[in-house]
DNA sequence: TCTTTGTATATTGTCAACAATCTACAAAAC
DNA sequence: GTTTTGTAGATTGTTGACAATATACAAAGA
């Protein structure tokens, strides 16, 4: 035991280990399948075909099946017994549920941020505001996209809330399934959208809990109406309301 | 097409027909793993191998291997590379994060219920609520733990959200591996919570989105308080309180 | 006695083969 | 021409075998 500590540490080796202890090629598999969805490559409605999958990544079907079988769970994915698999279709209707639950969410995210929000951890957030302001500036949808992610993705780290984050992140993964159909007539959106980010920063910077609050959830419903639009539908269902101090 | 119609439709059949379409060998035993978690058969820290198990339901490593895969996904099991998979350890940390994420959800909860409840909902809600008061007046903590579980969960299902819902359970699942252990020395609460449920029925059915949600808001902040207690521990971090309507 | 090293065993990771099921399409019946 | 039925091919579900890794324990050395 005592001599552990002469062991020396190459960073490199020590994440070289890490990676072969926790990477099973069934982690692999998911995360690639993952990446292709995220990125648009697969679609929608697509079919996996086990057998395509294991020989493109060369690897036996096993391991395909058991990464299909996890991101089923997680919903990036059907399963249709003796059917195949299926990258999971989100109908306008869920996508509505995702975003109410999306709202709740948001809100917890302002109101913790707002209390315990660090100088340097807004100096982040407004970086990443100013690369969306040039994106939206230049109408770039393909910049803006990601940075609006990573935006999100970020506040909720920032919380240092883990359970918080996995169950944001499976919901908003969810939710792009959708928007990706859905996100050929933003261009007028992006500045919009801007101004509520930055909105939603200085009202953490505030301290205010129950702005951050409000500031959230007004964009994830302004959102959702965006959504709306571009599927040339009017307003369908009444998602909570911000509620007002206000008796 | 036409003479479809004319095929006796027996419930039996049709049944049995999706029984066989839906359910695959790992489905079993996965709904197996999960159900011998929540009776207790398992308990948080056990080793389940992967030989044992095929052998103990009459199956090969495969389906149990995919089986586990979907139950690592959902929180339910941890596993770890060449070393195997165990029940899941919930520590106080994540157990407060989880009571955090769940009170936001119980939030959209109540004001959700608050203006969309039935009245025979109402009415289901309270033979419940009916069967934990006695449950609580004999101290059988066996009889009311279903029935608070069940509360609950009714609770999210009649939102209609069916998101909310399946994100609710997986959270309220893991949770429940912690609670397991905490639930000892219960006995004297089950009169508070019991007060506390009325409280929160009568104000969904108030039809007031302010007072349901502050009423589950403090139902859940009181079951983290009680969890604290179980384990004596006085009061880590602050949870993100309940705001008052005044300024 | 304590540590280290090597070996046997058990368990998991991966693969390839077989069985069960579905799909597509052609042949037969009406 | 339309519907039904049957068959061939493809795909998934399941299994058992083999390889890679970890664990437990005994033997050797300090």
């Amino acid at each position: 035991m005592s001599n552990m500590n002469a062991i020396q540490h190459n960073p490199t080796h020590h994440t070289t280990i890490q990676l072969l202890q926790s990477h099973s090629l069934t982690t692999l598999v998911q995360q690639e399948i993952a990446r292709l969805i995220e990125t648009g490559e697969l679609s929608a409605g697509d079919k996996l075909n086990e057998w395509s999958v294991a020989e493109r990544l060369g690897v036996s079907r096993g391991p395909v099946r058991e990464a299909f079988r996890a991101l089923a769970e997680t919903g990036l994915l059907r399963m249709e017994k003796n059917r195949g698999v299926f990258v999971r279709q989100v109908s306008i209707k869920e996508a509505e549920e995702i975003y109410e639950v999306r709202a709740a969410l948001d809100q917890l995210v302002g109101r913790r941020l707002a209390e315990i929000i660090r100088p340097e951890q807004l100096k982040e957030l407004r970086v990443i505001v100013n690369g969306m302001e040039k994106a939206a500036a230049k109408q770039d949808v393909d910049a803006y996209y990601p940075l609006n992610l990573r935006f999100h993705d970020t506040l909720v780290q920032f919380t240092g809330n883990s359970k918080l984050l996995t169950t944001y992140r499976r919901i908003v993964n969810e939710l792009n399934l959708y928007r990706r159909d859905a996100l050929a007539g933003e261009k007028g959106n992006l500045l919009v959208s801007t101004r509520e980010h930055k909105k939603i920063v200085d009202a953490i910077a505030s301290g205010d809990p129950d702005r951050a609050s409000r500031a959230l959830h007004d964009h994830v419903a302004a959102g959702r109406e965006r959504m709306h639009r571009a599927h040339g539908i009017r307003e369908p269902v009444q998602i909570t309301r911000a509620r007002k101090k206000s008796t």
